[in-house]
DNA sequence: TAGATTGGTAAGTAACTACTCACTTACCGA
DNA sequence: TCGGTAAGTGAGTAGTTACTTACCAATCTA
């Protein structure tokens, strides 16, 4: 006799494990990994508990193969270099501000992210690594450079540059974790983020090296 | 005749209540609301489960004693608004800088609001509301009145306040949240980062010279 | 076409979850 | 001293959780 349900399509391992992932991760960003059951994935991704356990053998690593994919950072790093090697500073804030502040930005990787962190899930620290320490470790390194060339006031390198990530990871924070709604657009918020912060780091007009201390 | 363990002391149900409330604040802030067990507050409480729940009608009921006790804030308030009566800018932006920024500060705090947040708990935007906007919504009000006085760039009140909000927090998040080492002590950190604020946001560089740290 | 392999599931299970109940014990005022 | 009340608990319970087992059905391959 026939069977009353299927049809034969059946998906192979690589695409029902991307999309087991792909459910997954959108669960575990809105309510963490306690809050998340595995029932509730399966039944979201069209399949049974069982087969999800098949593809991963225990929820934690589901949860690390997630985090792992996220970790992948972007083309991003080689643009930065780029307006870095050519000492654009406005190119290179904005670059890095408007990665994350732009239209179409994936709120569920700062969600998980901080889950992650919150929860104290060993992979939580390599994403954070990958994905926003590598970006302020260059950063730093950037605005030191900069300082020795005399197109920036001395300031302490690396907290200038925590500073700076501090006022974009913060903007997220507001608008995809506490739901306060936009206040100017986008490119406005970027570019005024951007001057503020120029503002504060650029030397005296006079580009003279300052010697009253070193 | 005499019980085996009583040794006779009851504790009255205002101190019991505080102390379940201390002890579970510490858990929902280290593993988040679904992440803790109603077993394990009242065993680390050293109370049965049975008292937990005749002091608070369900688990949900205990977190939003928490959040509302956790909402009350400081005296902090008054001291900002004394500082900008007098235009203090240095002492405005350092009392608040060093509030969320010095020695003693309570990690837990922003563990619990963030863990509230992520997790959609009802009671999140009160908490959030008292512990932080309220502050910067104050200093975009300062910032705007210092913009007409002529003392400060023409910039947007609300993205600069935030911005500040933003380099606090996001510092806080590295170091309570991520783990990350202190890099200066707590009292050059927060002056780095205010001069560095200031220095965005200052209208004119006047002359002056930079003797007066202490 | 036999048989191995792979995609897929229904129906478990033991442990755990928030929460309850029936009950005991200490304390205090009259 | 005595009874009412508040503090406190052991032993549940119904539902849920992560994970398993035993099995079925497509598809591939020799």
């Amino acid at each position: 006799m026939k069977t009353k349900k299927s049809n034969g399509n059946r998906t192979s391992a690589h695409e029902r494990q991307a999309s087991i992932i792909a459910t997954a991760a959108s669960l575990f960003a809105a309510k963490g990994f306690s809050g998340t059951t595995t029932k509730e994935i399966a039944k979201t991704a069209g399949v049974s508990e069982a087969l999800l356990f098949k593809h991963f053998p225990t929820k934690r690593a589901l949860y690390s193969a997630i985090l792992a994919e996220k970790a992948q950072f972007s083309e991003l790093l080689e643009a930065v270099e780029e307006a870095a090697k050519k000492r654009d500073d406005e190119r290179l804030f904005t670059l890095l501000a408007s990665y994350r502040i732009r239209k179409g930005a994936d709120p569920t990787l700062l969600r998980l992210l901080l889950f992650s962190a919150l929860e104290g899930h060993e992979m939580s620290d390599m994403f954070f690594r990958r994905q926003y320490r590598i970006f302020y470790d260059l950063l730093a390194g950037y605005i030191s450079r900069r300082i020795e060339d005399g197109a920036f006031r001395v300031v302490d390198p690396l907290l200038a540059a925590r500073a700076f990530f501090g006022v974009i990871v913060h903007h997220r924070l507001l608008h995809d974790i506490f739901g306060l709604p936009m206040h100017r657009n986008h490119a406005d918020t970027v570019t005024e983020y951007v001057s503020l912060f120029l503002g504060g780091l650029r030397a005296t007009q006079s580009p003279r090296t300052s010697a009253h201390d070193s």
